[in-house]
DNA sequence: ATCGGCTCGCGCAA
DNA sequence: TGCGCGAAGCCGAT
């Protein structure tokens, strides 16, 4: 029995390593997980690598204290993933649920050529994705009550990962890290962070600390980006280093008033899963076309609008617009690897007012956003920038030139919510 | 400082 | 078929 691990790296909280655990027991089976890395993924750099490799630095620890041994591959994940079922006669196979265009191809490269059960759980959300809804939702209050529903059947505590009692037969690994890191072909341009420590231990430390501290500031300074009113627990979230239900069942126990932990949860539960949702059932998740019919009639009227400015993507990713609140933006996530949640809104707008087409905004938003957020290629990451430029999961505003009937986002519109200066300098600062 | 209108379509009640 | 209301807003009137 293996796991393929790929979305989800960490060891506890794990529903896929739980049922991988559980089914190899009860056929008496070794256990073994497998991580394939890709050499060049999606254009990812060492910022995201380097975080992502010190996190399954730890798993293979972790994994070893449960005498679980952990594989490490590097190539193209079909290929070596069948490669290790064959050499060893693998029985069966769990992987980890994930929405992307690229992870729904290999597994259906992998099924194509083996002929033992390959078992997909859905180990990042809380209700399943496809448990949640079968088809993709117009919006979050679509979604909600689904998820509420259920909510009382999966928000429950997991099991906890024995320690495996059969052993494994083949060959004992040994994880070259500090080699591995300097052989793949990563751009390493972008550099690695250091205000955020990688890791599922430094990820429930900092849920444990968020819990216990600023959760209770949460709704009066979340969107105030020169507050920390944010859980920074997205980077943990995205690579699967932390468990949203585990992040859940925290905030639930937390002693804070309820429409504290209403609005967190909302965050933690109904949004991701909207977004899972919205590139599981739109594989065109990150185009045009997978915005809705109002938006693109809309953004088509309004292509040939005049543009006040228009800028390239270079001048864009070095943050020289006119506008100091964008730029500050730009600089925070090139710098900090994370930019803050309601300035992701803002940023993405201005994509889509100083770029030719909302073709060229969407192509510019995930180049910038994929090469330097911690958390790129994630469904929260194309599910917010479709909303920003495409008007997905939001509602027709007031027509106005380049926008159409897109909501509109505004520089005075920030400067009457936070003090738009005191960003803009303690950001360039950094 | 606060309020209403803007504007589309889903889902549910009837 | 009608109606309420929604992922974070804007703008102008009061």
């Amino acid at each position: 029995m293996i796991y393929w691990m790929s979305r989800d790296q960490r060891v506890r909280d794990n529903w896929a390593l739980l049922y991988a655990q559980h089914m190899a027991v009860r056929q008496g089976a070794p256990l073994a997980v497998i991580f394939c890395l890709v050499p060049d993924f999606l254009g990812a750099s060492i910022r995201q690598y380097g975080f992502m490799l010190k996190g399954l630095r730890q798993v293979e620890k972790a994994l070893q204290a449960n005498n679980i041994p952990f594989y490490l591959l590097v190539g193209s994940p079909p290929n070596e993933i069948v490669r290790f079922i064959n050499k060893f006669r693998i029985s069966s196979v769990v992987t980890d649920f994930d929405p992307l265009r690229v992870k729904t191809l290999w597994k259906h490269e992998v099924l194509e050529k083996i002929d033992i059960p390959l078992f997909e759980v859905d180990a990042h959300n809380i209700v399943p994705c496809w448990v949640a809804s079968s088809k993709q939702e117009y919006g979050a209050y679509t979604l909600r009550p689904k998820i509420k529903k259920l909510l009382p059947f999966y928000l429950d505590e997991f099991p906890k990962l024995k320690s495996h009692p059969v052993d494994w037969r083949g060959p004992a690994t040994k994880i070259s890290w500090d080699r591995l890191a300097s052989s793949l072909l990563i751009d390493t341009s972008v550099p690695e962070i250091t205000w955020l420590e990688p890791g599922e231990q430094a990820a429930r430390q900092l849920l444990a600390r968020f819990v216990a501290g600023g959760l209770k500031h949460y709704v009066n300074d979340r969107n105030d980006p020169t507050l920390s009113g944010q859980s920074n627990l997205s980077p943990y979230l995205h690579f699967g280093q932390l468990s949203a239900q585990r992040a859940a069942l925290a905030i639930a126990g937390a002693s804070v008033p309820a429409a504290i932990k209403d609005a967190m949860l909302e965050e933690l539960i109904v949004r991701r899963e909207l977004a899972d949702n919205f590139c599981h059932y739109n594989p065109s998740y990150d185009t045009f076309d997978a915005f809705p019919d109002w938006a693109k009639k809309t953004l088509n009227a309004h292509r040939r609008d005049r543009r006040e400015f228009i800028y390239s993507r270079d001048v864009l990713e070095q943050g020289e617009t006119h506008d100091p609140l964008w730029n500050a933006a730009q600089h925070e996530m090139v710098r900090r690897g994370k930019m803050h949640g309601y300035l992701r809104m803002y940023w993405g707008k201005k994509l889509l007012e100083w770029t030719r087409s909302p073709e060229e905004a969407l192509q510019f938003a995930l180049y910038l956003n994929d090469r330097y957020e911690l958390d790129g290629r994630d469904p929260n990451g194309y599910a917010g920038i479709a909303w920003s430029i495409g008007g997905v999961h939001d509602r027709a505003w007031s027509e106005r030139p380049i926008f159409g009937k897109i909501r509109y986002m505004s520089y005075n519109g920030c400067r009457s919510k936070f003090n738009v200066d005191k960003y803009v300098a303690d950001t360039m600062n950094l």
